[in-house]
RNA sequence: GGGCGAUUAGCUCAGUGGGAGAGCGCUUCCUUGACACGGAAGAGGUCACUGGUUCAAUCCCAGUAUCGCCCA
C-alpha cells in the first residue's frame, strides 16, 4: 500500500528557483513538434479562427505586437482548452512602399538605383531580401509564446494569395467598381508614388501665409497663400458671389504676376469669404478644393511641378524643388512690389507620407480607383444590423464615422514591388482586365506598370489565407473567422477593407463575427512611445530580463477594452514578481507538501477553509469566464491574481499549514484540495502566461500538457456562503490582532500567550489553532496575566504583554476608530430621519442603511468599552 | 475650425445613483520551515470647477477649464 505522503513517480523535480529563460524556449518548440497548435479543417469540433492582422515583413516585434498577440493569443488558446478546433493564421504582408524602400536604401549603398537593375532584376532582388533579412517578427513571436499554426504561414505576395487579388480585381472590374481616372490624389515626391488618404498623417506646421497683390490698379486683388510657388500654376482667382468687395471683378481678369498669363476671377460659393482677404488663388492641379472649384468653372488644369515636385515652368524657377521655388517666387514679387503682408511662422496643417514623413503633395495623375459607395455601405450595414459586432461598442460610432464618408479608394502604387495591375493596354487603344486563369494578350499589348496598394491584398486576408477563391476545407471550416483583435488607430486601415471586401468576395458574409479592439501601448507616465522621444521600448528586452509570461501578463492585465495601455518596467517587475510567487507556492510549498490532484471528499469531510477557497475559486471561474467573453481581459487577469495572491497564497496556504502539521486524513484532504485549486488555477492563468503554468502544471498534476488540458469549469455546487462567512470572520479577528500586534511593536515572530474568550461558542470553535498559528499567540500558562483585552466579534482575545503595553498608542487608535464609528453613525442616523429618504428610497436601501446604523452603535459600544478599561494617560 | 473622449490616492488606471478601489510608490516592523521577486501592519483622495435633476450625485444633465485623439 502506498503511504498516502507520496507523490506520484511520474512528477518531475522542479528547479527551486524560476527562471524563465530555462523554461520557455524549449516549452515552446515542444508544443510545436507535437502539433498543438495545427488547426485541422476536417475536425468535428466546432471551429475558432483568429487571422493575425499581418505583421509587415520588414518590421520586427514591437510592444504594440506584443500587446496584441498576447490578446489574441490568450483567446485562442482559451477557446482550444475548451474544445473548439482553433486556428491561429499567421503571415505578413509584403508592405509595398516600405519593403521597396528598404531594398532601395541596400542598393544605393552601392551607388545603384532600382532603374539601373530593371524592374525583373529589382523584384528578384527584393524576394532575396526577404529570404535573407525579411520576417525577424516571426522568430520574435516564438520567443512571445504565440501559438500559431506555423504549417498554415501565408504571405501577402504568394502565388495563391497573388491569384486571389487577381480574381478580386477582375470582379471588381467587371462589376465597375474600379476605375481609371484623372484626380488629384496625395502624391510622395520621394517614394514618387501615389497614395490613399489613410496612408497620409496631418500634423501642425510652421509655415508662412503671404499676402500677393494680383493685377494692378482698381482692378488688383489681394490673394494669401502658404504655397507662393503654386502661383507659377494659378489658372483662376476665386471669390464668394456675395462678397461686395469683389463683386465688380467677377467675370473680368487680373494679370498673373511674374507670367505672361491673365486669370480669372471666379465666383464661388465655397470661399469663406471671411478668411484671409476673401480672394483665394485657384491652382486645380495642385489642390483638392482648387481641383472642385476648377471642375465647377471649367478652368485648366496647369502643372507646374513633375513627380519630385520640381518646377516644370518655363523660366527663372524652372528645375527647383518646391522648397527653393517658394522663396526664390516670394523674393521676385517682393522685387515688382506685390507682396503686401507676410506672416512667419504661421501654423497650418501639413500632409506627410506615413512611411518617410516628405511631405504630400497633391497632384493631378492618371490613377485606379475603387468605387467604395456600394462596398462601404455593405459594411456600414452589416455592423448597423448586428452580423457583426464591434467591442467596445462605444467604438462603433467612429467605424460609422469612417465608412460613412468614405472617398474613393486609390488603389494604384508607382512602384515595383507588389501585385502588378491585371490591366493590358492593346496597340488601338484597347483596355483588357486579365482573370488569373486567362491568356495575357499577346505582341503589341502592354500590362500596366503600376501595383496595388498592399491593403488592398490585406483586406483580402482572412480568406485568401484559407484557400480563397478555391473552395478549400479550410475556408468552409473558418470562415468567417470568428474575431479580429486589433488597435482601434486601424479600424479604417484593415477592419474597414475586409469587410468591404469580405463581404463582397464571400457572397455578403462578413469576414468576421466581432471585431475587439484594443488601444495603444503607452510609456509608464501615459505618453506615446516614439523612437524620436526616446521612450519606445523593446519588448525582447523586458523578455530577456523577466521572461515572456512576465511581458505578457502585464500586457493583459493593462488590457481594458478600447483603452490605451501604459506600461513602465516596474510593472513588468511586478508581473514576473506574480509569476515567482506561483513558482514557489506550487513548487516549494504544495509539491513539498504532497498536493496532488485526485477526487475531492465530501464536503462533509473538508474544513471551512477548504470550503471557503472552493467556493471562491468556483466563483472566480466563472466571473473569469464572464469577462473572457466581453474580452475584458483587465478584469479577468485583475481576479485571477487577487485569488491566487490575496486569497490562496495569503490565506489558503498559511491555514493549511495546521492540518497539513497534523498528518493523517487531514493532511491527505487538504493535499487534494491544493492539488484541485492549484490545478485550475494554473489552467486558468495559462492562456495570459503559458510557460510557466506549463511546467507547473505538468509537475503537479503529471499530465501530457497544459495546452490541451480543458478548461476548467465552474462547478456551482461549491458554493458556500456560510463558510465565506466563517473565513471572513476568520480574517477580521486575525487582522485586529496582527494590527494590535503591529501598533504595540511586537515582532512578527515574537509569541506571546494568549487567552480567545468565547472563541470555542462562535463561529470560529474549529480555528482556534488556525488563529493561533496566524497571529502567533502561545497558550496561557500558568503564570498568566492579562495586560491587555482586545473584543473583536463575539471573542475576547486576552493578551499577557507582561504589563508593557504602549496604553497612549493603543488609546489613540481605538480614538481614531471611534471617530469613524462616530462619522458612521451621524451619517445613517441623518438619512433615517429624512422622511423624504425613507419615503421614497427603495426598501432594501433603508434596511442596509439601518444596518449601518446598528453596525456603527455596536463599533462605538465596544470602543468605549475599551476605552473605558485603559488605564488614563 | 468640426467631431469624439477624458479629468478619481504621489504615478498609472479601474469603478458605481445609496458606506471611495487596484498596481506601483511611500512609512513602520520582520531573513517565522514556500516565497525578501517575500510577509505583516499602516498613511494617503471636497472623485477638475460651477450650476441643475433627485430623498440621495464621484456617477445623470448643462456650462466652464485643462488635456488627448480623429477629421478638415
Amino acid at each position: 500500500m502506498t503511504s498516502i505522503d507520496s507523490r506520484p513517480a511520474e512528477q518531475p523535480e522542479l528547479p527551486s528557483q524560476y527562471v524563465p529563460a530555462d523554461v520557455e524556449g524549449v516549452l515552446y518548440e515542444r508544443w510545436v513538434e507535437r502539433g498543438y497548435f495545427v488547426a485541422d479543417p476536417s475536425s468535428e469540433k466546432p471551429p475558432y479562427c483568429i487571422v493575425i492582422p499581418p505583421p509587415n515583413v520588414t518590421g520586427s516585434l514591437h510592444l504594440g505586437h506584443a500587446f496584441e498577440h498576447t490578446l489574441i493569443d490568450a483567446l485562442v488558446r482559451r477557446r482550444r482548452m475548451q474544445g473548439y478546433e482553433a486556428l491561429w493564421q499567421p503571415g505578413m504582408d509584403h508592405a509595398g512602399i516600405a519593403t521597396q524602400n528598404v531594398v532601395e536604401r541596400e542598393l544605393a549603398k552601392q551607388g545603384l538605383s532600382r532603374h539601373d537593375l530593371g524592374r525583373e532584376a529589382f523584384v528578384e532582388r527584393v524576394w532575396q531580401w526577404k529570404a535573407e533579412s525579411g520576417g525577424k517578427i516571426l522568430g520574435q513571436m516564438r520567443r512571445l509564446g504565440d501559438g500559431v499554426d506555423w504549417s498554415r504561414e501565408r504571405f501577402t505576395m504568394d502565388e495563391g494569395l497573388s491569384k486571389a487579388v487577381q480574381t478580386h480585381f477582375k470582379r471588381l472590374y467587371d462589376d465597375g467598381l474600379i476605375y481609371r481616372a484623372e484626380r488629384i490624389i496625395n502624391w510622395c515626391p520621394r517614394c514618387r508614388t501615389a497614395l490613399s488618404d489613410i496612408e497620409v498623417e496631418h500634423t501642425d506646421d510652421d509655415g508662412e501665409l503671404v499676402s500677393i497683390r494680383y493685377g494692378d490698379g482698381d482692378e488688383s486683388i489681394v490673394v494669401a497663400t502658404t504655397r507662393a510657388e503654386t502661383m507659377l500654376g494659378d489658372t483662376a482667382v476665386a471669390v464668394h458671389p456675395d462678397d461686395e468687395r469683389y463683386r465688380h471683378l467677377i467675370g473680368k481678369t487680373v494679370t498673373l504676376p511674374l507670367t505672361d498669363r491673365r486669370i480669372p476671377v471666379v465666383a464661388d460659393e465655397h470661399v469663406d469669404p471671411a478668411f484671409g482677404t476673401g480672394a483665394v488663388k485657384v491652382t486645380p492641379a495642385h489642390d483638392p478644393n482648387d481641383f472642385e472649384i476648377g471642375q465647377r468653372h471649367g478652368l485648366p488644369n496647369l502643372t507646374m511641378m513633375d513627380e519630385s515636385a520640381r518646377v516644370t515652368v518655363h523660366g527663372p524657377f524652372e528645375g527647383m524643388d518646391r522648397y527653393e521655388a517658394r522663396p526664390a517666387v516670394v523674393a521676385a514679387l517682393r522685387a515688382e512690389g506685390r507682396i503686401v503682408a507676410e506672416k512667419r511662422p504661421y501654423v497650418h496643417a501639413v500632409g506627410h507620407c506615413s512611411r518617410c514623413g516628405t511631405t504630400v503633395e497633391p497632384r493631378l495623375s492618371l490613377q485606379w480607383f475603387v468605387n467604395v459607395a456600394p462596398l462601404a455601405k455593405a459594411a456600414g450595414d452589416a455592423v448597423r444590423d448586428g452580423r457583426v459586432q464591434i467591442h467596445p461598442k462605444e467604438l462603433e460610432s467612429r467605424y460609422f464615422g469612417w465608412v460613412d464618408n468614405m472617398h474613393d479608394w486609390c488603389i494604384s502604387r508607382q512602384l515595383w514591388w507588389g501585385h502588378r495591375i491585371p490591366v493590358w493596354y492593346g496597340p488601338a487603344g484597347e483596355v483588357r482586365c486579365v482573370g488569373p486563369d486567362e491568356e495575357r494578350p499577346g505582341d503589341g499589348w502592354t500590362q500596366d506598370p503600376d501595383v496595388l496598394d498592399t491593403w488592398f491584398s490585406s483586406g483580402l486576408w482572412p480568406f485568401s489565407t484559407l484557400g480563397w477563391p478555391d473552395k478549400t476545407p479550410a475556408l468552409e471550416k473558418f470562415y468567417p473567422n470568428s474575431v479580429l483583435v486589433t488597435g482601434y488607430d486601424i479600424l479604417f486601415f484593415w477592419v474597414v477593407r475586409m469587410m468591404m471586401f469580405g463581404l463582397y468576395a464571400m457572397d455578403g458574409e462578413a469576414p468576421f463575427k466581432t471585431v475587439a479592439l484594443h488601444g495603444m501601448v503607452r510609456d509608464k507616465f501615459g505618453k506615446k512611445m516614439s523612437k524620436s522621444f526616446g521612450n519606445a521600448v523593446d519588448p525582447l528586452e523586458w523578455m530577456d530580463a523577466y521572461g515572456s509570461d512576465a511581458l505578457r501578463f502585464t500586457l493583459a492585465r493593462g488590457a481594458n477594452p478600447g483603452t490605451d495601455v501604459p506600461i513602465g518596467e516596474e510593472w513588468v517587475q511586478g508581473s514576473r514578481n506574480f509569476c515567482t510567487k506561483l513558482w514557489q507556492v506550487t513548487g516549494g510549498f504544495a509539491l513539498r507538501n504532497g498536493a496532488r490532484v485526485g477526487e475531492l471528499p465530501p464536503a462533509e469531510e473538508l474544513s471551512a477553509a477548504d470550503r471557503w477557497i472552493l467556493s471562491r475559486l468556483h466563483a472566480t471561474i466563472a466571473e473569469v469566464d464572464g469577462y473572457y467573453e466581453d474580452y475584458q481581459f483587465a478584469k479577468a487577469v485583475d481576479a485571477l491574481y487577487h485569488f491566487a495572491w490575496d486569497e490562496f497564497c495569503d490565506w489558503y496556504v498559511e491555514l493549511a499549514k495546521v492540518p497539513l502539521a497534523h498528518g493523517g486524513r487531514e493532511a491527505e484532504v487538504t493535499r487534494l484540495v491544493l492539488g484541485h485549486v492549484l490545478d485550475r488555477l494554473l489552467r486558468l492563468l495559462h492562456p495570459v502566461v503559458p510557460f510557466v503554468t506549463e511546467a507547473l502544471w505538468t509537475a503537479l498534476t503529471g499530465g501530457e500538457s497544459i495546452v490541451v488540458a480543458d478548461w476548467p469549469e465552474a462547478e456551482p455546487r461549491w458554493s458556500d456562503p456560510t463558510a465565506e462567512a466563517e473565513v471572513a470572520e476568520l480574517q477580521r479577528l486575525v487582522t485586529e490582532v496582527r494590527r494590535f500586534r503591529s501598533d504595540q511593536g511586537l515582532k512578527p515572530g515574537q509569541r506571546v500567550p494568549a487567552r480567545l474568550a468565547g472563541l470555542s461558542e462562535g463561529a470560529l470553535a474549529a480555528h482556534e489553532e488556525a488563529v493561533r498559528s496566524l497571529t502567533r499567540l502561545a497558550a496561557a500558562g500558568e503564570e498568566f496575566d492579562t495586560s491587555a483585552s482586545l473584543p473583536i466579534g463575539g471573542v475576547v482575545v486576552e493578551l499577557d504583554l507582561r504589563g508593557s503595553v504602549d496604553f497612549a498608542k493603543e488609546r489613540a487608535r481605538l480614538e481614531k476608530d471611534l471617530a469613524a464609528a462616530e462619522t458612521e453613525r451621524s451619517k445613517a442616523l441623518g438619512k433615517l430621519g429624512n422622511e423624504a429618504f425613507l419615503g421614497k428610497a427603495p426598501p432594501p436601501v433603508v434596511e442596509k442603511v439601518k444596518a449601518q446604523l446598528a453596525s456603527a452603535e455596536a463599533d462605538i459600544e465596544r470602543i468605549e468599552a475599551q476605552l473605558a478599561t485603559l488605564p488614563a494617560a
